[in-house]
DNA sequence: CCTAATTTGCAACTAAGTTGCAAATATTTT
DNA sequence: AAAATATTTGCAACTTAGTTGCAAATTAGG
């Protein structure tokens, strides 16, 4: 049972140069599926009958991460947060909200947030990253 | 040996109806001098001789971002960074960078962020951040 | 299918932060 | 200024998230 997903997971490992293994392509899928951002033991319960270690997790995404597949995303809260690197252009990521009254967080994919200067002072910006705040259609 | 920064901790805490504890005036006071943002342990270092407990310095924290003298810095760290709430506007956070070489994270007090728009399908915009990414001036 | 390189699972560990509760300290009332 | 009330503090124990070292298992390449 190779899904479309599934060979999609495999090339994508393929083509970042990463030993294709089940546990990251499992990883990969649940990431691809997922329409937003997830944690360790989220990406854990999807893989469901497929136990994998938490450890191996970890590393997984660790690994993805650094060939730049995944980001991680800039949510505030304790666990850290995974997601795909698409709707991510070279400079700039979606920007992610989280709502003063319900708490949850969305990733508002379509959303173009103005790119800040290249320079300054001496630092050289290569990527920026936004989180909003404020209420979501279902608590404003 | 009441200094000017002690004198002024303690008005930021009475006006915002906080009891007045040598705790809270020795956490307040710390933010005030430093430059940056700061984690509990930090905090606790700087506090010297008057020792707290963590648990207290957290509290106390705590009680700060609630009334608003004190922000959660977002930087992606392990540990939470806190600072005061100045330099920051009712909409916007001062940006921190994080240089890719180094690993070291800086504000930029007195860059300017452009504002997102109040509104985006539903969602009503408060308050935004914005935290960077390239090569500091040390190491550009 | 053999070999070398890489990944995995396990168990034990660390770091950061939290909880409940009695004692201590601040503020308000009298 | 003392008593009454409200809030904060410290302690010990605990939770949660993530990490490390290492031997066994898996993958990729000839």
């Amino acid at each position: 049972m190779k899904s479309d997903l599934d060979l999609k997971a495999r090339q994508m490992l393929k083509s970042a140069r990463l030993y294709c293994t089940a546990g990251r392509v499992g990883v990969l899928k649940a990431l691809l599926k997922a329409d937003g951002a997830l944690r360790q033991d989220q990406i854990a319960e999807r893989l469901g009958k497929k136990r994998f270690d938490k450890v191996t997790i970890y590393r997984t995404l660790d690994s993805l991460v650094k060939v730049g597949l995944v980001h991680k995303a800039y949510i505030e809260e304790r666990a850290r947060y995974f997601e795909l690197a698409h709707n991510c252009s070279e400079t700039q990521c979606h920007p992610h909200f989280t709502c003063r009254n319900c708490g949850r967080t969305h990733c508002l994919m379509d959303m173009t947030i103005p790119g800040v200067k290249k320079r300054h002072k001496g630092f050289l910006i290569q990527r920026q990253q936004t989180r909003l705040e404020g209420l979501c259609p279902a608590c404003a």
